[in-house]
RNA sequence: GGUCUGAUGGCCGAGUGGCUAGGCACAGCUCUGCAAAAGCUGCUACAGCGGUUCGAGUCCGCUUCAGACCUCCA
């Protein structure tokens, strides 16, 4: 496939750089996955989508891509770094169950979001707790190199030795003097010799239930640390792209850049590419600020905020009409826009079997393959491949209603194009038949209805035409009292 | 306080110097028994103030406002 030059925005260098591969066709892929101690929300269904969309377009270029998406089970302290509960230790203990039960049930609620927003699941899904050995490894290795100390069993990342070889920094464009100098001076209780140097390895509380055996103490892995290993463990020490909400860029994914350099001498991601927030009255949604929407209420509708249910794929499509590094601003009338342009989109596509050929063509349609791929190319924009693909809805629609004219040759080309930048690049299936139970049970609310009035007017002909033809549709109308129900056979 | 983003028409949201983004909403028309759908037409905005330029939403400076990160977070 000759593919033309993908270009990403790359925020160690904060421009868009033309997207290189190591070792082409094959491509690395990591990216931060869900923390599972919580339903997903809207906020989830962001960067799933934002890199499942770089996953299809990287793989329609004949890339070959490892996308490894990781599951945190286990690391992520509560409240402060030093005294804090593990995050998923916390949880259990208030719905008392053992930590690895939460975390299963969390995990198998994301993995149910990501196959409703119709997000291909990744090659590779490691999770934290799976990969103890290698943290262990990892951590002695920075041991080893100067870049961290042992305290009371506890090991922490060095940062001011870090800095004094490499940049401490460089991904969130901080400068470790001016944050030091912004930092009140620590009260004496740390085991850590600065306030920004950050566990590799804790030494776990004696109520502290996931903890595992290491040559410093019986605990469990600093935040950061699962990711530089299970990204090296499955990528390789360099990899091409890693991924993530931009809140992670720092400290996350700075300290992520550290633990690499500090084992390796060398940055292990190339390109660092970061997708935004989604909004709520202009405020990040957050589950620390309690204003998230659950994916389950969205479908449902069921959350104060919302007018109505939305369906995934109408959220998928509101989310992919911004581009990724905007934030987005969640209101019910963006997600009805959402929801009709979703509409008109998917409707123009079931309409292309349906096109008839003519001898001529009114229109030129050889510029939309360049076009729609120009789009992609430029740093992933979908929304202006879908301000392209509704230039060729309406010229559907126009050959539809007669008003131009294709040849078969064009009908398959447009048919071909439209349909693989519709379902394969931008991932959107076509829901719009398939909620039809809902459907159903009004339609026949309606149906009956009408048979009521019709039996209060004693006009049997039209009642019993309604029954029987209900009848020969496989569905039986039982007559009661106080009503009438009715079943499918 | 530090670092960094952003401010676009009723709403959402593209656009890094010159030619109408797009969707939703709204109004009129065509089609039509009515409606819907579809088509056509209209709605032409870029926070404010300076500057650079033949020309700026787009570059520079200042002001105002908003947000993110600096603590777990997608």
């Amino acid at each position: 496939m000759a593919a033309t030059p993908l270009v990403l925005y790359n925020t160690l260098s904060r421009t868009k750089e033309q997207f290189v591969p190591l070792k082409a066709p094959f491509v690395g892929l990591y990216v931060c996955g869900p923390t599972v101690y919580g339903d997903p929300h809207l906020g989830h269904a962001r960067p799933a989508i934002t890199f499942d969309l770089l996953y299809r377009y990287l793989g329609s270029k004949g890339y070959r891509v490892r996308y490894v998406r990781n599951i945190t089970d286990v690391g992520h302290l509560e409240n402060d770094a030093d005294e804090g509960e593990d995050k998923i230790t916390k949880k259990a203990r208030l719905e008392q169950l053992e930590p690895m039960e939460v975390a299963h049930h969390y995990t198998e609620r994301y993995h149910d979001a990501m196959r409703e927003l119709n997000v291909l699941t990744p090659s590779i899904e490691p999770r934290a707790s799976g990969h103890i050995i290698e943290q262990i490894e990892l951590t002695r290795e920075i041991l080893k190199k100067g870049f961290a100390y042992e305290s009371n069993g506890s090991v922490y990342f060095d940062v001011e030795a870090y800095d004094k070889k490499y940049h401490y920094g460089k991904l969130s464009g901080r400068v470790l003097e001016d944050m030091l100098s912004n930092t009140r001076t620590l009260d004496g209780q740390s085991d850590k010799r600065n306030p920004f140097d950050f566990a590799l390895w804790k030494k776990a509380a004696p109520e502290h239930i996931m903890r595992w055996p290491s040559p410093w103490s019986e605990g469990f892995p600093g935040w950061h640390l699962e990711c530089s290993a299970m990204s090296t463990r499955y990528l390789g020490e360099q990899f091409d792209i890693h991924g993530g909400g931009m809140d992670l860029m720092f400290p996350h994914h700075e300290c992520e850049i550290a633990q690499s350099t500090a084992a390796s001498g060398h940055d292990a991601a190339r390109y660092w590419v970061h997708n935004n927030m989604i909004t709520i009255n202009g405020q990040k949604m957050g589950k620390s600020l309690g204003n998230f929407i659950t994916l389950e209420q969205l479908l449902s509708g069921d959350h104060p905020l919302l007018e109505q249910p939305y369906s995934a794929m109408t959220i998928r499509f509101f989310i992919l009409q911004a581009h990724y590094r905007s934030t987005l601003d969640f209101s019910n009338e963006a997600l009805q826009g959402a929801e009709k342009g979703y509409e008109r989109l998917m409707k123009a596509v079931a309409l292309l079997p349906k096109l008839k050929p003519a001898n001529t063509s009114t229109t030129d349609i050889s510029a939309y393959r360049t076009r729609f791929q120009a789009a992609m190319d430029d740093d992933l924009n979908s929304p202006v491949l879908i301000a392209e693909l509704f230039d060729a809805v309406k010229l559907i629609n126009q050959v539809y209603d007669n008003h131009q004219t294709l040849t078969q040759k064009d009908i398959e080309e447009l048919t071909q194009q439209v349909t693989f930048y519709v379902t394969e690049i931008l991932g959107l299936r076509n829901d719009l038949q398939t909620d039809n139970h809902q459907t159903l049970t009004k339609v026949m609310d309606l149906v009956l209805d009408i048979r009521n009035t019709a039996k209060t007017n004693k006009d049997w002909t039209t009642s019993d035409q309604i029954r029987d033809g209900l009848t020969k549709a496989g569905i039986q109308v039982k007559d009661r009292k106080d009503g009438t129900d009715w079943e499918l056979e």
